[in-house]
Formats: structure tokens, sequence, C-alpha cells
DNA sequence: TCTAACAAGGGAACACTGTTCCTGTCAAGT
DNA sequence: ACTTGACAGGAACAGTGTTCCCTTGTTAGA
């Protein structure tokens, strides 16, 4: 679409329905629906949610829902500001902590989008600006101007480090989400290694050599890593 | 789908299929599907590619296009090989300057997304195991042992490197892919400040405060920024 | 109390997707 | 000259998000 214009302004969505058919028992609500999608997320993954799978369990039709959410789009958007809103950020910024409390927002991040589904390969694709993002962002930036880093450096690096987690999410909500079991990911990475070990060796020689420690980390170490190095780094361009 | 198996094992495809029918003129191919999809993908987004779309232009029905390629996923993993084909990496390994030459190829990668509509988002989801992806690691991971970095950095570090090019990419590829153009994206980040400026200082006083730099950067000063970032990072891991 | 207005609910249809079935067709091999 | 077999592609299938528009329960007004 070449008309498509970029969305307007940031609403911080507030509108409200009152229960109006009902004899009581069957109220539709932006709630009910929120609830219903994201428990199919949360079982079947992403692509099992659609119009008519939340319909269906409300015992509804498709055109129902597009009283309380003018589309799917925007019903993926509040799942996600919800999932957002799960994260609990630590206390007060400490000064001499910032590189230790960065990393354990990101941990969250990534943490809150692992326990549902593939929802952050969406999440990827918004810039979140939901109320439960931005109160995320402000602790974030706090933190990161209480270690004292100027503010340009903070300005990027917040950016950054969101970019980082949602990334993470994202690539391994891949796989875990849609029904692999972690024995079937590390013998993945098994494979994936003899395969790298068995190139042709003049076209590929450092694949070859680095087979082993190509495939060896796991999740938890690979985020680890990749969260120490942004610190590391960040903390490196605040010296200068 | 519970019973999704994860990919058995990593092809080099090598199909061949010579043209039987044709009174010449009509010679559908693999590569003559890609060239058709690879346009569409270019000039219309990743949205515009549909089987149909293809064998639209290509005067056939969708059917046809079936004997060349078994899936669309198929094709689009072909689309982005292709385009990392496209990629020139620089010359020699040289141990002096591996941070410039990890930088150098980011900024490739980067660059051949930019030039091909939103494919980007396509590339996220799948691990790039194709023939030039292959070339394009074997290469990354040559400059950066050169330079002096352990296996196991290396390891991770290129996994790192290719994370976040590709996560830039994708993001930008968002907004710029579907009409958006740079006037808008402007437009759009200052209308974004104001409404950061514009939050209540009581509950959200950092970004209140930082409304100016948050939405500061253009693209390419954002992009580097994170790359100098992983670079230093990386650097600070190797010295221990 | 009866009626008119209203708004939520939802069935059905629309336009679209990826994929498969199955028949027609043409070029080459015998 | 005739069979063979791979290519081509029309039509159909099972999905999708979204909209049209009629039904129906509730409420306000006469």
């Amino acid at each position: 679409m070449s008309d498509a214009e970029l969305p307007p302004a940031p609403r911080l969505p507030t509108r409200e329905t009152r229960p109006a058919r009902s004899t009581r028992e069957r109220t539709l609500s932006r709630d009910a629906i929120l609830d219903v999608a994201m428990g199919i997320v949360d079982a079947e993954g992403l692509d099992a949610l659609t119009m008519r799978s939340v319909a269906h369990v409300l015992r509804t039709g498709q055109a129902s829902l597009y009283a309380y959410v003018t589309s799917k789009e925007e019903l993926i958007e509040l799942l996600i500001d919800r999932v957002i809103g799960e994260i609990r950020f630590g206390g007060e910024p400490d000064p001499d902590r910032w590189q230790d409390q960065v990393k354990e927002a990101a941990r969250q991040i990534r943490a809150v989008y692992a326990r549902h589904g593939d929802l952050a390969r969406a999440s990827f694709a918004r810039v979140p600006l939901g109320e439960n993002a931005l109160r995320g962002s402000e602790w974030i930036i706090g933190v990161m101007r209480a270690g004292g880093l100027p503010d340009d450096v903070v300005a990027l690096g917040v950016d950054l480090i969101a970019l980082y987690a949602n990334a993470i999410a994202y690539e391994e909500s891949i796989y875990l989400a849609e029904g692999a079991t972690p024995e079937q990911i590390a013998a993945y990475a098994e494979e994936m290694g003899r395969y790298f070990a068995a190139l042709p060796v003049d076209r590929f020689p450092n694949i070859v050599a680095m087979a082993g420690p190509l495939t060896a980390g796991e999740g938890d170490s690979r985020f680890e890593f990749g969260l120490e190095v942004l610190v590391r780094g960040l903390a490196a361009m605040a010296a200068g």
C-alpha cells in the first residue's frame, strides 16, 4: 500500500462499552476477548489466533468481536501491552548497579515473552507505545541515567537493549512455541554441528574448525553473552 | 502444530529442471520465478508476494510454480539466499582492523536488505544456511579469529552481529517498504518527540526529560551506534 | 401499557490466501 | 507413427480478515 500513512497519534485507549443485550451470562467485552486470545496464543501459538478461533471459544460469530476491537492488528497490540504489563521492574535505580539492573530488565522481557508462546514475533514489528511499555522504558532510562551515562548514550542504549531482548525473544519463540521440545532443539544443534564439521574444508576452513563452539551454547548462555557484550559496550561508550 | 519437526537436514538445493514443453518463448524455470518474485518484493513488498501475483506476471497459473518450488516458504528462502549472495565481503582479514571489518560486514547486510523491500522480516525467522550465508559467516569468523578473539567469543559474537544486522534491517524495513517516505518518518519522529514531552511529568520524568535525545538520531547514526557498542563489547569480552 | 428507537449480536458473504487435484498438451524416444 | 511422460494450468478446497445487514433484547417515551 503506497497511500498508507504512519500511525497518526499514539492513543491510550479508553473505549468503554456497557453490556446491553444480554440476559446476563452472555457478556462480551474487550477484556473477555483479550483473555481468550491470550489463552489461544499461549496454548497454540500466534498462528492459531484467528478471529474465528476467538469467536468460537466465546460461542459467538467473528463479526461480534469487531465491536470491541477494530482489527486483528489492534487485538495483537493490546495483547502485547498486556504482556509487557506482566513485567515487574526492580526497585530504585542504584548508580553502582546500573549494569546489573539493565541486564535484569532485559531478562524480564525475555522471560515474559517466553511465557506467551510466539507472541514476541508480533511485538517485533510494532513500536510499543502502550502504557506499560512506557513504564518499562521510563524505568530503564532512569537506571542508565542514574548510572551516569550521558543522555545520548542512554537514548540509543535503551533502544538497543530493547531491540536485543525482543530479537532474542522472537528468535527463540520460533522454535519453542511450535512444539519443538528442548530435546529436539539440542538434537538439532548437534546435527548442525555435524553438518558444519562435514563442510568442505578448503572453502569453509573457519566454520569447520569452529563447528564445536558454533553449536555449543544453549539459549541462556547465548542470551547472557549478548547482554554482557551490550552492557560492556555501553560502559565503553560512556567512557568516551 | 505440535507434530512439527525441526527441519531435518540442511540441504544445498541443486534440483535442476530442463525445459520440455515450450515452443521457446514460454520457458518457466526456477530462476525466472525467483526473478519475478524478487521484482515484486522490491516494488511492492513482501505482502504483495503471492503465488498468484508471481504466476500472473509469468502469465501462468499458480499450480505451475509448484513444479519448481515446493512451497512459498522455500521460495522465500531462495530469495533470501539470493540477497545474501549480493553481499561483497571485503578482502583479506586484517588482524589490526577486525573491528572495522566486522562493522563493514554488518553495514553490507543492512544495505543489501534495504535494497529489497521488507524481505528482511522474512529472513529473521529463518536460520540462513544457504551457500551464500555460509560464505558470509565464514568470512566474518575468519576476521574475528584473525583479530585474536577467543573461539567461544567468536562463535557467539558472529551470531550476535548477524542478529543485530538482521534485527535492524527488519525494523527499518517495516516503515520503509510500505510507502513511508523519509519525510514521513522524520515527521513521525517529531510527533513522537512532542508526545513524549507532553507525558505526565510525575509518572514519566525521565522520558519527558529525554524527549529530545530519544527521538533525535535518524537511521544511520542509530545503526552505527549499536555497531560501535557491539564491537567495543566484543573487544572487552576478549580482554577477559 | 404499548410502541418506537436503539444498539449489540451474529449469520452469511466477499475477496483474498497457499496448496492440491486432475486433465490437457506438447516434445522427444522408440 | 505412436506411445510416453513431464510440463502446464484451470478449477476447486480449506483457510484467512473484514464488512454487510438483518435479528433481537433492552430501554425510553407516549
